[in-house]
DNA sequence: TCTCGTGATGTTTACGCCAACATCGTAGCC
DNA sequence: GGCTACGATGTTGGCGTAAACATCACGAGA
């Protein structure tokens, strides 16, 4: 009963239709000088029999996939799965699927094993979400494919989309700053990530030229509980009434920390986060945060890398494109306590 | 300066290596059969030119891809995201690559058209994420592609793997039975989701088999705000004093609810989650919940998947996974008052 | 010594498709 | 009427690979 089924071929809907597999060729790519009668013929013996042209075939005699790589690291982190959504979203639009692959660890050698793997499966184009490679390793490999990065680091040679972080944490800290705090402590991100540090730079330069005292920045990782935990040491300096979190999630574990210290937010201490995930305006209080739209940059990622694959990419991608982020004022912040 | 870049072919290293590109495909796919001299040779030669076998042409002539395919409806679901980043790491553990699509809506439609996409892509399994098939199409297309569903419909005709939704569910419930609750109230997710309806169904026959009286079922969406609004009517009703919300983000919203309307939780109100977010310990209260292992549900699905692949697919899928979830008990939860 | 088996290697072929070129017919033009 | 031009279609070839089959050398066993 293992009925080994074989897909039809040109071949088989060739002759069906009393053409030659080239015309089939023809029909099934679009061509214009196709006469139309012929067209329909070829189409519904396609119908008749299921034909699919086989890919694999294609893609050995073009050169071309139609299919974007894209190297995401983690796939918890809120931003980064939404922004594959939007990037699977407009691929798939534009005809193109998506090879997704997650490199086991950060350094460049996982990336570029992640990299290669890609290239090596056959993709017209790489994504590289949230991109932090440590020893700047020549991802330009021998294969010749266009890359794009989302977030990543500014120093790279690719072309790149990113949120405007630098707009993004001004406006957070310019916000606590314009409430009356005499300054703004932030926990910034993982010292790696090339979104935390331009948060974290910006976040700098908002207090310089407030002429704001600078607090020691304060490292967590993207996690709840890492904001819990620095949260709890935050909490016993009487000192702190305003905190820039780098995003969201720490923000939570902050309050939480704070409140069990007994130290209310905002009425103790204003705390604002970033990213502005679906569920901060639910959080206790809700949260002021920083919105991010990632599905702009999905967006822009491919439109990119398409722009690239067809004109042929310029070895010195310069492009860069800024998606603006937005303030979204809730309850967690107030003027400091008198 | 366009200078177009040829990759090197198995003839071009054989070439180098003074043999056959036979012998070069035998040491590329690991043949026995190769003199281990000889071996070292073609080895070095591929390294020099930088070999990379087209997976095109490979897939050409076996017809195999060394691609699963990966159909998710949303990746901002919590469990999907999670679920989705395990079958890529076991996918590629396993040398297999991963093609994400999602199709644009759930309709029997849509599936089979993302189905198609995959299939047309040149897949050789598929995984389908959270499946719910409205008019149960007969997915099995011609194209004979094994697939497996994740937390899918039970009476799919494919293999699957699911969180064990009756034994949580249950659990959760007559956790807050035992606490002296008289009944226990249920926000559901949306009705067209296997899912929601299985804890929907195991709550059911846990009050049931209690004796317990059984409220009407409330459905929310998964969002926060649809449990916000849910719980805004629900916090009216003073005989309400346990609820069983299937899902954090939605428990999250009815917390809200619920003390902006003076209840306090777990004071007045006991409430209970499902999936245990990493931030769900950090909510306000930190919230009782039941914790799904997606991570081994996204393992499961792939060595089934490989199974099927490996032994040739049986069209009676029977086979069917189950991991079981765990109740996490943290401080949303008490004893009604009195 | 001859045969036979075995392991290492080479040769041929086909996978399904599309590019390039070839062919054919018809319409338009002088 | 014969020529060109062009649109519709067919034919040939080759992409890079692995399967199937062929070859060859060499050692073991009769």
């Amino acid at each position: 009963m293992t009925e080994t089924f074989k897909p039809p071929s040109q071949a088989d809907v060739a002759a069906l239709a009393g053409v030659s597999s080239q015309t089939v060729s023809r029909v099934a790519n679009e061509r214009s000088n196709v006469d139309e009668e012929t067209r329909q013929r070829v189409l519904s013996a396609m119908q008749v029999l299921g034909y699919r042209p086989n890919s694999a075939a294609r893609a050995l005699v073009t050169g071309r996939f139609r299919m974007l790589g894209v190297i995401s690291f983690s796939l918890s982190a809120h931003g980064n799965s939404r922004t594959l959504q939007a990037i699977s979203e407009a691929a798939q639009t534009a005809g193109y699927s998506v090879n997704l692959v997650g490199p086991e660890s950060q350094t460049g050698g996982a990336m570029r094993k992640a990299f290669s793997k890609l290239t090596g499966q056959g993709v017209d184009g790489i994504i590289m979400i949230e991109a932090q490679i440590l020893d700047h390793p020549d991802l330009r490999l021998p294969s010749g494919v266009p890359v794009v990065v989302a977030d990543g680091d500014p120093d790279q040679l690719h072309p790149s989309v990113d949120n405007n972080q630098a707009v993004g944490a001004e406006a957070a800290t310019a916000h606590l700053l314009g409430l009356g705090h005499r300054t703004v402590w932030h926990l910034a991100g993982p010292q790696d990530s090339y979104s935390a540090r331009r948060r974290a730079a910006a976040w700098f330069s908002t207090l310089k030229r407030a002429g704001a005292p600078v607090p020691a920045v304060l490292y967590g990782d993207w996690s709840a509980g890492s904001g819990y935990a620095i949260g709890r040491r935050l909490a016993e300096d009487k000192d702190v009434t305003a905190v820039f979190v780098a995003n969201d999630h720490m923000a939570l574990g902050l309050i939480k920390a704070l409140r069990e210290a007994g130290r209310e937010v905002p009425r103790d201490v204003s705390v604002i986060g970033y990213d502005d995930i679906p569920e901060s305006g639910f959080f206790h209080p809700p949260l002021t945060t920083v919105h991010q739209d990632f599905e702009e940059v999905g967006r822009l990622c491919v439109s990119l890398l398409l722009d690239q694959l067809a004109h042929g990419h310029r070895p010195g991608g310069e492009e860069r494109s800024m998606v603006t982020p937005q303030l979204v004022v809730r309850e967690s912040t107030a003027p400091p306590p008198r």
